[in-house]
DNA sequence: AGGTATTAGTTGCTTTTGTAACTAACAAGC
DNA sequence: GCTTGTTAGTTACAAAAGCAACTAATACCT
């Protein structure tokens, strides 16, 4: 193709945002992969849990945007690791409230402050203004 | 270091990256699925053709950074489809060069066309300074 | 009350990806 | 020329994601 001005794949945005979503999640999903055996889906879950207290797993899907399906695998992962526990609601039986557990509580917190290291070394070489923009931009490509 | 500035999702940069890249990717990706039952290795792979000319699976490789059994897979597929085109090379019986077949330009341009469509769309609502500092700041990022 | 519709969550099956082993062709050293 | 090593590409198997059908509990409607 010899156009005037040829289109780079580097020019296509959901390119760029793959590729550098793909490098910015490599090192931390090896490092909870490899320490605790988890899938991503499970860090997630787990987060929301631990930063939002306990909920469904219906609420889990709701907020964090994950299909249940693969909610319901994440938890029955994290039920056989004794991170979290599973908590019947006598009102309504069809509901059970997920718990983390003491271990899944200090995982969290291990994973979270290794997620704020990894942001932090990732943002060190911009400025917070930069930062700001990015957020924001991203944040509206996202419609979060 | 803890409770005081509460670690949110939308604060950790690989999240937001994935989500954003999620987004903007979607539909473009039903766009090339729907009409030509493609998955992203095999418009990758055509792209590269299209754009950079007649190659190996090997150069597609180095070139577009992906693994060799997701191009293999790809270039059956592209072949099954008539897209894409093996020469075998006389030199060496190890290396076929991939060619766009006449079909294979034609869904290559149509999809560029598309990718700058989708792109210039995304792009709108943003200034020229704010996409320029994006797309540096997701080079760095993806370390393209 | 009794049938129908919803909702929470799980399971099964199919598609896609990831990893590692494999084949085939060539190259190099002895 | 034969053994060893490399490179291109494929295939086989395992992990994971996506989708649809299913079960169980509750709500709704008459």
């Amino acid at each position: 193709m010899q156009d005037d001005a040829p289109f780079d794949l580097r020019d296509f945005m959901p390119y760029l945002l793959n590729q550098a979503a793909d490098a910015s999640s490599r090192d931390f999903q090896s490092y909870y992969k490899g320490k605790y055996g988890m899938l991503r889906t499970e860090w997630r879950v787990l987060f929301h849990l631990g930063r939002y207290g306990a909920m469904t797993a219906r609420q889990v899907c709701d907020r964090a945007g994950i299909h249940k399906t693969k909610v319901s695998r994440a938890v029955a992962a994290l039920d056989s690791k004794r991170f979290v526990r599973r908590e019947e609601m006598a009102h309504d039986r069809r509901h059970e409230e997920l718990h983390l557990t003491a271990q899944g509580r200090s995982v969290f917190a291990d994973l979270t402050q290794e997620a704020q290291r990894f942001d932090a070394a990732m943002l060190a070489e911009f400025t917070e203004t930069e930062v700001k923009q990015i957020r924001a931009f991203l944040t509206r490509i996202a419609r979060l």
